[in-house]
DNA sequence: ACCCAGGCGGGCG
DNA sequence: CGCCCGCATGGG
């Protein structure tokens, strides 16, 4: 194997790594972003990989160094969702001011593909929590059970995300010890399942209705939580997860503050945008919604 | 001090 | 079913 260093660059319309960065998704709990220089770096398999954003959000160009360029290259562009046609995305989802505003303001924002696994993990972390504990959460575990990855000549650079194999000798206490807190017996139970059970990375992301069933039969994994899982860790845009933030922002800009049950947003938001890229609209809602309100008078 | 955080499981009516 | 409650922990 080469274990040079290299570097590519791609081509890339309609994308920021800011704004994907910031809107607090899985990949983010555990990359380490420079805003300056506008770069990530985060471990892929036995890699690290450097990426950086140049240019506007509109037309720009990301540029990737790492040890074996050719799939460090795939990696962020499945990671990102590079291959996505953002034009279509907004003329499906951008059919009302609040949408159109949210997509300006975040434009070039991507949902990003993460593994199965990881997704599960850090969003049974998620809930009842912020994302500010979500991420230090992770990173603790990550320091504590994360193999480690060195680099061409055997000196450790970071750690990876630690896979269910790596968390078999985990008890629940060292989650606590990790922040996890009452979270502390869903991760190991989910060690254990997936260790045992089940294979995340064998099931099906096509089919959502069996996919939602599987993934809610992990304790500590509900309706939420699932279809965070579904859009983020399989890439369905068919789910579009209701959290706080997203129900309490709908209720906002669309029902005149008027509070609604999950059944009645759930059938809104399916019929107001296009099916195709509900998942682009929750992230856009969810991210629209928090930001406004982190603005307002506090 | 009090409130809230990308909810969920369990229990009750 | 639908609703309600407790839950660890840390920051505003």
């Amino acid at each position: 194997m080469d274990d040079s260093i290299s570097s590519t660059s791609l081509k890339v319309s309609l994308f920021s790594l800011r704004h994907t960065f910031e809107s607090a998704q899985p990949l983010t709990f555990h990359a380490d972003y420079d805003q300056f220089s506008n770069t990530i770096t985060y471990p892929s398999g036995r890699n690290v990989i450097n990426m950086g954003h140049y240019g506007s959000e509109k037309d720009g160009e990301v540029r990737i160094v790492s040890r074996d360029i050719s799939s460090a290259a795939s990696d962020v562009s499945r990671r990102f969702r590079l291959g996505d046609d953002m034009k279509a995305v907004y003329k499906g989802i951008g059919t009302d001011q609040f949408m159109k505003d949210a997509i300006t303001r975040y434009s070039g924002m991507r949902l990003t593909l993460n593994d199965p696994w990881e997704t599960t993990l850090v969003f049974i972390i998620s809930q009842f929590n912020n994302v500010k504990r979500i991420r230090l959460i992770t990173k603790n575990i990550i320091a504590r059970f994360g193999p480690e990855i060195m680099d061409g000549s055997g000196k450790s650079i970071m750690r990876g995300f630690p896979g269910s194999a790596d968390l078999i000798g985990a008890s629940e206490k060292d989650f606590r010890k990790c922040g996890a807190g009452f979270r502390a017996k869903y991760l190991k139970d989910l060690a254990d399942y997936c260790t045992n059970n089940i294979d995340l990375n064998r099931l099906n992301p096509k089919n959502y209705d069996k996919l939602k069933e599987t993934l809610m039969s992990i304790n500590g994994v509900g309706e939420k939580v699932a279809d965070c899982i579904i859009l983020m860790g399989y890439g369905n845009l068919a789910a579009f997860p209701i959290d706080v933030w997203v129900k309490r922002t709908i209720e906002k800009a669309y029902f005149n503050g008027k509070r609604k049950r999950m059944k009645e947003i759930m059938d809104f938001v399916s019929q107001k945008w296009d099916r195709r890229y509900l998942g682009y609209a929750q992230q856009y809602i969810f991210w629209g919604g928090r930001q406004a309100s982190r603005n307002e008078v506090k």
